[in-house]
DNA sequence: GTGAAAGCGCTAACAA
DNA sequence: TTGTTAGCGCTTTCAC
């Protein structure tokens, strides 16, 4: 009770009337320093600083949001935070995003369509300026909540016709034919591919580079060395143990990303095959894990930190151009072969 | 201009008041169906959320966070984001704050100090209702501001006397002793053990239940097979590297974590020699990864699940109890040896 | 059971 | 350059 006589005794955190009480100046002056208007003498934006520290004042987020209609807030939704190449590329993005003044929320899809659904109304309830969608092709059934509420997006892979969505291409390509390239030049001819899902653009895209990239070196596609797996170590281990109840096997696989090539790896070597002697075995992302599998995996590296650079800037650009008119863009992010231990020619012929 | 002529032909996002005029009812009737509010009759209640759904209406979260006082985000604070302990962690946590009705601000500190002081300056801005430090230790600097804006914080393994702040208690001493027992009984005596950083809480701990763990079997602690290392792959490589280079080597290594153990594994593979024939290795935190390790993994169990339900709990009976008396809390998560292939007698004496 | 009205803490006109 | 003031969209007394 006596706590609430006065506003001005009252112990609860200070405002920034309390602050602008203490600076003596009005809270306009305050409000003007702390967004760094560049009216405010110097003389008065001392005292502010002053009081604000003080009073150890922090300014109430929901109320500038509430007036300014921004929240400064973006969201990233990935497929699976469980894989390593995410929790890297949020990261990325977080770090890009805080320096930028942004909050990021994340989420995961987990493939679970009624899970997106929850996390785009919580997104759009907090009023995020921006959601990247880097779950690389299960985001359709939900894109039209966002596209409604002018909310703008940034997608991988995907294009989509809405002024307020953009999209990130990923060059695949470039890698994925030095990788078959440098399979060839080995010797390898007989080589399978171990697809991801395909529901997942990306996992298509990735299958479809293959196929160009082996009719590039002249060598043949064999359908029963196409194994849709699932992106996870256990769906490498099943794959390779699909490719191995074949009578004729493969002496190189290419796996569409580097769990599936860490799984099987595992598998062969639970076989008592040896990577890369007997196998070899090329990843795709170079997840920080990839440098310390068993051998060394050669992968192809897709940039964590190029990737989110883009989705940043992608959001950023529509977010902060929203008065004049806005547009869809596109950005690019290119793929590299790195070199480790796990390919070699193959055994020669029993 | 035509657009602002008038409020309600506006085409702007609805609100409160575009719902009460469509139902018919005041803005208050809105608030109290939307908040379920035991008052509102079934008849107002059901023209209401119709037209809540004809209009695709969503409550702004920042004006009610400004007038409630409460914001329904809870932050949580990890370590290092890339270790996949700490994913595994965040997803858990996420799960049930999301089905509590909360968000999540994650952030790491990534052994930071500044880092996260700025992640805590966000953090009360966005006037968070909890925060879960899971840092194992590297919170203490920062713990003063979030104890003066009274925030609830839950700890793990350290104690902080202040009616805000509770504490999660590791109970790795089950486990440790476990696994030591567990390598005693296989006959090994050689027992070296590479500890996490000694500014980490739970390193601490870690290592000495792994001393008391040597004295209840009755085995030799020997100083130069304690080895710090700093819970990355790396760390475990360099840790295995130092034992190598004694001239009386341990035959079992048991290690601070997951990661290290995974290092170790690697380091010994490209030295040459077999786990667990010619030496045992046991992790803990029984990481998805260890499961798919070459070979898998023997670990020591940290449940994520049950440590993010403890922090969660911690967390909500705190911020929902603001009204009676605050007290602290302590919650207990346990620890279990899980048995799979990285473990084997010690081999024979050359 | 329902509505009217007073703010929550702040930004952004508009005045001075 | 600085101050005054009108809301941002909502919850919550307080009357009815």
């Amino acid at each position: 009770m006596a706590q609430r006589a006065t506003r001005k005794t009252a112990d609860k955190t200070p405002d920034i009337r309390a602050v602008a009480a203490l600076a003596k100046v009005s809270i306009a002056t305050v409000s003007r320093t702390i967004n760094g208007a560049p009216v405010v003498s110097d003389k008065l934006s001392k005292r502010v600083w002053q009081a604000i520290k003080q009073l150890n004042y922090f300014p109430n987020t929901h109320a500038r949001s509430l007036v300014s209609g921004r929240s400064r807030i973006l969201g990233i939704i990935v497929e699976n935070i469980t894989n390593p190449f995410f929790p890297e590329l949020i990261q990325s993005f977080e770090e890009i995003a805080v320096a930028h003044g942004y909050e990021t929320l994340v989420s995961s899809s987990n493939s679970n369509p009624a899970n997106l659904a929850t996390t785009i109304r919580r997104m759009i309830e907090r009023k995020v300026e921006g959601v990247a969608m880097l779950t690389f092709g299960e985001e359709e059934p939900v894109l039209n909540q966002l596209v409604i509420h002018e909310i703008p997006i940034v997608l991988a892979e995907f294009r989509f016709d809405d002024p307020n969505v953009s999209t990130i291409l990923l060059d695949y390509k470039t890698g994925i034919h030095a990788a078959v390239a440098h399979l060839a030049q080995l010797g390898h001819s007989k080589i399978a591919f171990l697809a991801g899902p395909h529901d997942i653009h990306s996992a298509v895209t990735r299958e479809n580079d293959f196929r160009t990239a082996m009719e590039a070196v002249n060598l043949p596609i064999r359908k029963d060395w196409i194994i849709e797996c699932d992106h996870t170590l256990k769906g490498g281990v099943a794959g390779f143990e699909k490719l191995q109840a074949l009578a004729d096997r493969p002496t190189a696989i290419l796996c569409s990303n580097d769990m599936t090539a860490i799984g099987v790896q595992r598998a062969a070597y639970l076989k008592g095959m040896r990577v890369p002697q007997d196998l070899s075995v090329i990843g795709l992302d170079d997840i920080d894990f990839a440098e310390f599998t068993l051998p060394p995996l050669t992968t192809i590296r897709l940039s964590r930190s190029d990737l989110a650079h883009a989705a940043f800037e992608a959001l950023r650009q529509q977010a902060e151009e929203s008065a004049s008119p806005k547009k869809q863009r596109e950005f690019l992010v290119s793929t590299s072969l790195v070199l480790r231990s796990s390919t070699a020619p193959p055994p020669a012929k029993a």
